[in-house]
Formats: C-alpha cells, sequence, structure tokens
DNA sequence: GTGGTCTAGACCACG
DNA sequence: GTGGTCTAGACCACT
C-alpha cells in the first residue's frame, strides 16, 4: 500500500506525501481517520523518522492531513476541493505537453491515438 | 532564441541542452551548422562556462552535436532518428500522466477533450 | 457550553482552561459553584483524565477555582481583580498587534477604523 | 537586523522567517536580491543550518523567496500581493481579539482609546 | 561554493 | 505513547 522505490530520484518524503495525497483523493483514508505515527512508519519502511516527518508536514501544508501534538496525525475533510484542484492541476500537465509535442510537429490527433490505445485498467 | 528561467528547478545545463535540441529537431539548426563558442554563449547568458560545457557535453551524448578540436561545435545530422527518439519519449510522459490521472479517476475521454479544445498554434 | 477543537493547535488543557475562565469572568459560574469532578468532565469531553487534571491545575494557579480534598473543586470569588488582570493581558495583545502593524506601514487610525466597523454582538 | 530570542517560545525557523517576511514588506530587501547562504547564516548566528534551511524553505511556501540549486536565495518580487494578504491577516487578528474582549464586557471605546494612546513610531 | 535530502540522536510539550 | 524542534554530520547535484 505504502512503498519507496529508492531508485527513484523523487525524494522518499515526497514519494510517501503523493502516495498518501492519491489515496486521500481515493477515497481509501476516511475524514478524521488517524495516519500511523511518525515513528511506526519509519519503523515500517525503514527509514529515519525525520524523513516521515516531513512527509507529513508537506501534507499538512497542502491541507491533507492535520496533525494533534500528543494524539496523533488525522486525515483532513475537504476532499472534493483537493480532487478539483489535482484534475486542474493534471489539465494543465497535459496541455503543457501537448504543446511542446506540437513544437516538434506531432499532431493532436497522434496523441489523442497514444491515449486511446491506452489499455485502461 | 536561448533564455533561461533562474526560478525553474530544471538545472540551466539541461535547459540549455534541451532548448537547443528542441531547435534542432525544429530545424532552425541546419546540418553542421556552427554553434556559438563556450565563452561565447556564457558571456551572452551571463554564465559560468563550465555550465555550457556541461550542456555542450551532454549534447554531445544525446548524438546531437560533435566538437572539432580548434574549430568548434557543429549540429551533426541524424534529425530523423533524434526526432523518433523524441517522439517516443513524449509518448511515453502522456501514457504516464494519463495512467495517473485515471487512479484519480479522470477518464481517458475527459483527457481526450481537453487536447480537442486546445487552441492549435 | 465546553467543547474542545482537536484541529485546534493549542493544547486541549488550556482550551478547557481559558473556557472556564471566561465563563467565571463572563458571571455563568458563581462564586463557590462547584466544577464537575475530573473523571465526570473527562467522560462528557472523551479526554484523557490527566488533560483535565492539567487545566484544573492550570486554573488553582491562576486562582480561578479551589480544591478541596474529598469533597470537589469550586470557583474562588476574586472576580474583580481577575477581571482587571485579563483586561490588561487584553490591552498588552492589542498594542502588540498594533505595534506589529505599524511595522507593515498600516497606521492606526487603519486599525480603528477597523474596530469601529465591526458588528457589535 | 536579524537576530534571535532564544527565550521566546516561538521556534527558532518561525522567528527567522517572520523577521524576513517583515523586512521583505518593508522594502529592506529588493526583488531578486540574493539572501546570506543558508550556511553563512548559519554560522553567523551561530545555529544549526538545518535550522536555516528550514526558515528558507518556509518563506519558500509562503512565496516570498524563491532557491535556486547552485547558486543561493533569492527575493521573489510579488511584494503587493504579499502586503494585501498581510494586512487581512491583521485585520482578522484585531477583530479576533477585540470580539473576546467584548465577551469579558471591554468596550470598542475602550480598545480604541488604548491604540489611541499609544505612542505613533 | 550553493541548496536539498537524509540519517542519528536528543529534548520538549502534550495526552 | 504522540508530534515538533533542534543539532551534528553526511552525501548529492549543480555552479
Amino acid at each position: 500500500m505504502l512503498y519507496i522505490d529508492f531508485r527513484n530520484s523523487k525524494p522518499i518524503y515526497e514519494q510517501i506525501a503523493d502516495r498518501i495525497e492519491e489515496m486521500t483523493i481515493q477515497g481509501i483514508y476516511k475524514t478524521d481517520e488517524q495516519l500511523p505515527s511518525i515513528r511506526q512508519l519509519a519503523m515500517e519502511l525503514s527509514i529515519n523518522p525525520n524523513t516521515i516527518q516531513k512527509a507529513y508536514s508537506e501534507l499538512e501544508n497542502r491541507n491533507i492531513i492535520y496533525s494533534v501534538k500528543g494524539r496523533g496525525i488525522f486525515i483532513s475533510g475537504n476532499h472534493e476541493e483537493l480532487k478539483n484542484k489535482k484534475i486542474l492541476e493534471f489539465k494543465n500537465q497535459v496541455l503543457s505537453i501537448t504543446k511542446s509535442a506540437q513544437n516538434l510537429g506531432i499532431t493532436k490527433k497522434q496523441i489523442i491515438s497514444w491515449i486511446e490505445e491506452e489499455k485502461e485498467d
């Protein structure tokens, strides 16, 4: 469910934060559900607690979790807004890439055909 | 034509290399055309010559340019192969993004409609 | 009447103590009135009794309540003094904020106009 | 210009971040001006570089600075927007405090007279 | 030299 | 037990 790819150049703390964000949007984590504690998750993943701390701080900045001293870390509940923001982000990514592609002479038709050919999971 | 975005997290040498690659594929640089010297380009962009050096090394690795000692640096002529490689790269990018998007519940249809709506330059 | 905001960064014991202090100053609690027992309040708020204990200790330090062994916890009666202390506290807070504000170029006039515009409850 | 109060319960990294934000809004730092490097500032203040790093990260999140790997850290230039945001923040603080004050029977008149009495710097 | 990430280990306030 | 801050020291990519 939560794994780390040490070969990936993406920082560990970001991998964790992104994965938890994804799971939250997918509805795997529910509002006010408690996440594993920093130390526990650090043990499970064989990672330094500070790195987990950084991942959780990042998620708090993104308004995806909230932390309560002495109690733990919990999912906050504005999933709809979060999802819309994420969709917009994807849209911009797609458009930015297709624009670059067109600079190289790749047509929109071709890009669309790539997507259509792809297996739907 | 060749500008640098210092706020961009992408390394400067990569920005330069990518931009020259793009211009080559677009046909702005012709086969065997000479590129500006390291010193000259460093001056123009107010950048450390080491950075330009690294960009040119990168481009030599990608077989986009070749250098002749004492004469300068020139565009090599395998544009077709280069372009195909680049197209494959784009394809993978697009597929990777659409895959992530589908994890969030965005359909291929929606992604395609974004692309279709986009203004063709 | 007595609720807790777990997302608030202010410690729970302090939230409780502050709220009881406020209610005492407002006259909602009368002199020598008995407060709920630690266990009872802990049950009501679904909170660790240690936390309530700490809140009551805090209030005892502030001379707002007194405890009688074996009998319970009661409101003490020095409300006037308490109120004056509280007022001084507020004054300092207001002055500290307005000072910071002036560092940013906000005038006293503007601050006062904010307050005047505010709806009186 | 940049000092730390070790007795203050406010975290060191936040003291630094807040102070730099303040100086930026006041116009002491100009757009694209370079800030002292992490290591240098750490030396000057006799503080661990990681703490400075955290302060700078915080400022990057607030869009007050931007960092360029290998080059340094620089002031970003949206000061107007920043200032407006900060003013709104102050307004909310003032209103929140005056509201609490009124709960204790302090009138708006009294609060305003406190502010008027204060020495203008 | 620069910033960014990570580890190891400590202390604190809170529950 | 929990999260939050801080230190010390390491390694990396980039200039």
